[in-house]
RNA sequence: GGCCCAGUAGUUCAGUUGGUUAGAACGCUAGCCUGUCACGCUAGAGGUCGACGGUUCGAGCCCGUUCUGGGUCGCCA
């Protein structure tokens, strides 16, 4: 029988339980990590979310409590009350190990089955397992401090921002579906029959109508949804730390930013990022280290070989130089030891980014030995270790293709490659990077034409606005990602308020006027009516809260994550509805093809 | 949608060239035990080797299909 708490209350946490309270009697709550029954000596250990505190129960323990100590198993709910009392020995390892507490009276709140698992910390037992028992591994105190880590961090996101005059004001989960994008999470409507709501993508428009409406500092934890394939950092029900201010430019919301992460990481973490922080425009970071989220906290830089090798004897080299270019990275830690197989390996990674293959030099204490070594002179050999800065030891990998867009991307690739292959990213540093001046348009392959590399509110940079008509590739926008440790935190721009440039803008993507009036009309309405200059931001919570926990999983931070398959394991949704639940929607499912 | 990895007791794993009754540790159950805290000692229970099909005298092991989970590419304005 399980008993009731009959108006007891607690009185401290385990944890707490600590020397100051000897001769106390006390009231704790919690579920049974361990006990020990040594005969006519019993021990519980109990636990809570602040930590463990020993029960201990004796001679002097009156006999129907002793029983009932007898009876306790692992994970078993119980409210102890006793007195205080120092331990005959120290248990140095955890913060109440001096003391215990003589139990005088127990009550058995819940008893529990032997659950699935262990419920300890480090537990190494296989993620679909603790997914389906979602509630027990939330038991364990890693992922009780990273839940509990992450209320700390967003309430220090909402003190900060409220400090800085910012409104936090919620907007609507059920919107009108804007098909661009990322797919959208569809809702039926019952009312309108054939019609559907969408989960929102992000809030974009709605905090735009608040800078419209004149809120000018807003501020929300905005729930997202995007219908896209997952990954180990992905989910598709996220939160973003969506911002939006008015009367600013670029460089106002990017002090705001960082001011943010100056105060959280000192905040949470007690570490000093100093700011400001750095940046980086597109182009070089593109051209440093092929990605336009680079992860600085190795030092490999990408080294442009084109001149240095345009009139060499290599076909590869020099038909790659005519529209492309010929690019190395040079890869310390004695990388030039690596075997053929190695070098196989890294040749058969680029191929999986798209580059046709992989040259290599190495550079031995007798000399340089490549790949292609046989088409180039000695000094043309020399001159590619100079440029890449090679010492002895060293190892340069080097990938030609007459598009850019092949060459850098692949290096990036590459360089995180070997990095983590050659343990040369540090542990516990946060290296956060501006990236700006984002190109406003794509080249789009398959579509043979320029699409907008973020929302079509983005504003373009001002001194690029007259190359809209002669140079659409050339022209900058507004916007500025976060990066940090090469993963992209949080991504901004100033939106576009002059009706004119907005038709324009609209026309440049290939919208027609009655398409963007359709899908955007609400928006360009609006700003009809006075719309103040503005721009934000919107940073990503669970990979902020991840990164700064050391994570490499973006479900350790979530409470009830979903898996790959977008599936949650515990109440195994998505799940069939009832035939009549349909029916009231207007819905009727058709047989997908066999 | 493509590619890669994993699936053997409640859990984590081992399992030789295909060969008798599939093992270990932890956990669990029972008994003993007054200072444990990874308690100790004794005894015990516990397996459709993810599923289906094939090869074979014989399959945990080989082959095919499939399911589940993970990683990654495509995708994520």
């Amino acid at each position: 029988m399980t008993e009731r708490m009959d108006g007891a209350k607690r009185t401290n946490y385990c944890g707490t339980v600590t020397a100051e309270l000897v001769g106390r009697e006390v009231t704790v709550c919690g579920f049974a990590q361990k006990q020990r029954d040594l005969g006519n000596l019993i021990f519980i250990d109990l636990r809570d979310r602040t930590g463990i505190v020993q029960l201990a129960f004796n001679d002097q323990t009156s006999r129907d409590v002793f029983e009932k100590a007898g009876e306790v198993r692992s994970e078993f709910v119980l409210m102890a009350t006793g007195t205080v009392a120092r331990r005959e020995s120290v248990n140095k390892d955890i913060p109440t190990g001096e003391v215990e507490i003589l139990v005088t009276s127990l009550k058995i709140l819940g008893r529990a089955e032997t659950p699935p698992f262990e419920i300890v910390e480090n537990s190494n037992v296989k993620e679909e397992l603790r997914l389906k028992y979602r509630y027990l591994d939330l038991r364990r105190p890693d992922l009780q401090k990273n839940i509990i880590m992450r209320h700390k961090i967003t309430k220090a996101a909402r003190d900060f921002f409220d400090e800085q005059g910012f409104i936090e004001i919620e907007t609507p989960m059920l919107i009108r579906s804007t098909p661009e994008g990322a797919r959208d999470f569809l809702v039926p409507s019952r009312v309108h029959e054939g019609t559907f709501y969408a989960l929102p993508q992000s809030p974009q428009i709605y905090k735009q109508l608040l800078m419209v409406s004149g809120f000018d500092r807003y501020v929300q934890f905005a729930r997202c949804f995007r219908d896209e394939d997952q990954r180990a950092d992905r989910q598709p029900e996220f939160t973003q730390i969506d911002l939006e201010m008015s009367f600013v430019d670029v460089e106002d919301v990017m002090e705001v930013g960082e001011g943010f992460i100056r105060y959280l990481f000192k905040k949470v973490l007690e570490i000093d990022i100093p700011t400001p922080l750095p940046r980086l425009t597109y182009k070089e970071a593109m051209e440093r280290y092929g990605s336009d989220k680079p992860d600085t906290r190795f030092s490999v830089e990408i080294k442009d070989l084109t001149d240095l090798v345009k009139g060499c004897g290599f076909s590869v080299f020099t038909s790659a130089c005519e529209t492309g270019s010929v690019r190395a990275v040079c890869v310390p830690g004695g990388a030039a030891a690596y075997s053929r197989k190695e070098l196989d390996k890294l040749t058969e990674f680029v191929r999986g980014i798209g580059a046709k293959g992989l040259a290599w030099a190495k550079v031995n204490p007798d000399g340089v030995q490549s790949s292609f070594g046989k088409f180039m002179a000695e000094e043309e050999m020399a001159a590619i270790v100079s440029r890449a800065e090679a010492k002895e030891g060293d190892l340069i990998l080097i990938v030609a293709d007459p598009k850019n867009s092949v060459v850098l991307p692949t290096l990036g690739a590459l360089r995180g490659e070997v990095a983590k292959k050659l343990g040369l990213i540090p542990e516990g540093k946060y290296n956060f990077l501006w990236i700006t001046q984002f190109p406003f348009f794509e080249w789009d392959e398959d579509s043979q034409t320029y699409v907008a590399m973020h929302h079509p509110f983005t504003s373009p940079m001002d001194e690029d606005i007259p190359l809209l008509d002669t140079d659409k590739g050339s022209v900058r926008a507004k916007a500025y990602d976060l990066v940090l440790n090469g993963v992209e935190m949080s991504s901004g721009s100033i939106r576009i308020t002059d009706p004119v440039l907005q038709k324009k803008m609209f026309a440049s993507l290939g919208l027609s006027d009655e398409e963007a009036q359709e899908k955007f009309g609400f928006l360009t309405d609006a700003f009809k009516y006075g719309a103040p200059p503005h721009g934000g931001m919107g940073l990503g919570l669970d990979r902020l809260v991840m990164i700064m926990l050391g994570g490499k999983s973006i479900r350790d931070v979530l409470a009830f994550p979903k898996v790959q398959n977008m599936s949650e394991l515990m109440t195994e949704c998505p799940a069939p509805v009832d035939p009549a639940q349909l029916e009231e929607l207007h819905i009727e499912l058709v047989k997908g093809e066999e």
